[in-house]
DNA sequence: CGGACAACTTGTCAATGACTAGATTTCGCG
DNA sequence: CGCGAAATCTAGTCATTGACAAGTTGTCCG
């Protein structure tokens, strides 16, 4: 190894978290691929190599965000029992913790969407979601599991938007924003007291 | 008036009338101001004049996105007893009318966040959505009705922004996503019965 | 050691956003 | 009525970008 010559080593990754960076500060429209180039020190088009294009990086974020965010998931459902509640406020803590995956997954006209490894991460997630709500006793979240899980993920996915781009007027200032969902679900699932 | 000569008559509409059509098709990475012109008949640099900016362009459409919001949002206010449900139902309707709009306003890189019009416009959109939670009876929407508006509005804009992107499967292909929202909030706003 | 393959570079092209200067038209206002 | 200012649009330019092609360097395996 001659110091940092011909191969960078791990290109890929620094790409990615060279995007991650961009993404978070400016958000995905200013992403450049010549950008990220520079930023890793290798030449324009290094990065179609491991990317064939533009927006293959910002699927392999997709995916690489769909993975995070199973794993966020799963430590969730991991409790002795789970709640529904819980698994919500995973989701949003993913959204808070990894703004820049979360942005560009659900934004399809970004990435190829028809990756099979992107439609598998897809795949994965539903499941999670669909399987955590059916886990939860049908007393407390109601006779339809699959009407369950889809009302869970709107309302944890809206929240999360909502508060990301400041349309949510924070209760208290500096609440962390988990908590308040945390109170927010509280609400909508047990309006009848608890 | 010799023909269509020098003045357009309404670049501005036509403008925007062209970037709703490509983003309606193609989302809001692939519209060019220069492909709008064409379309529009006109030479690259005459939206320019209307709208500063790409970004300009996309704050306009994000501001007629919020004003046709509020036109959606007030009609379900104006009911006699105007049913919390009902008002999601409307902003899910506004999303699936209006999708270009709707990509466009939750979008803050794509637009100038401090616009003027723009903030004005989200302010009125969150006044109402307030005003709508604020007016249902305290039994049917718990005791905070700032935290039932974040509930409801994530809610909506969870469930249409999943819809839009395709990770809600369909419980019965064809059903109409509005009525799937239905059914949803009958889930969490009445969970003991009805 | 030799060739196949992966990783990277250099060069190029059309397209784009933004800017400038200038032409044409409309409109306010005396 | 008429003139000048402002609005609208055109034409030209520049740096930047994404994509592609062809060549270079390094690695790995038989």
């Amino acid at each position: 190894m001659t110091g940092r010559s011909y191969h960078h080593g791990d290109l890929r990754r620094a790409v990615l978290d060279a995007a991650i960076d961009v993404i978070t500060t400016a958000g995905p429209a200013a992403i450049s691929l010549r950008d990220l180039a520079r930023g890793a020190g290798v030449s324009h088009a290094a990065p179609a190599h491991h990317f064939k294009d533009k927006a293959g990086v910002l699927t392999a974020l997709a995916v690489e965000g769909h993975e995070r965010l199973a794993a966020y998931l799963t430590a969730a459902l991991e409790d002795d029992e789970p709640e529904l509640r819980e698994l919500g406020v995973s989701y949003v803590r993913f959204a808070l913790d990894h703004p820049a995956h979360f942005e560009v997954m659900f934004r399809p006209d970004l990435h190829h969407e028809d990756d099979p490894e992107l439609v598998a991460a897809k795949e994965r997630i539903a499941g999670l979601l669909a399987g955590g709500v059916a886990a939860v006793p049908a007393e407390r979240r109601g006779a339809d599991a699959g009407l369950a899980a889809i009302a869970a993920w709107s309302l944890a996915h809206g929240f999360a938007t909502l508060w990301r781009g400041g349309n949510i007027q924070r209760p208290a200032s500096g609440a962390d924003p988990a908590e308040v969902f945390r109170a927010v679900t509280g609400l909508l699932f047990a309006p009848s007291g608890e």
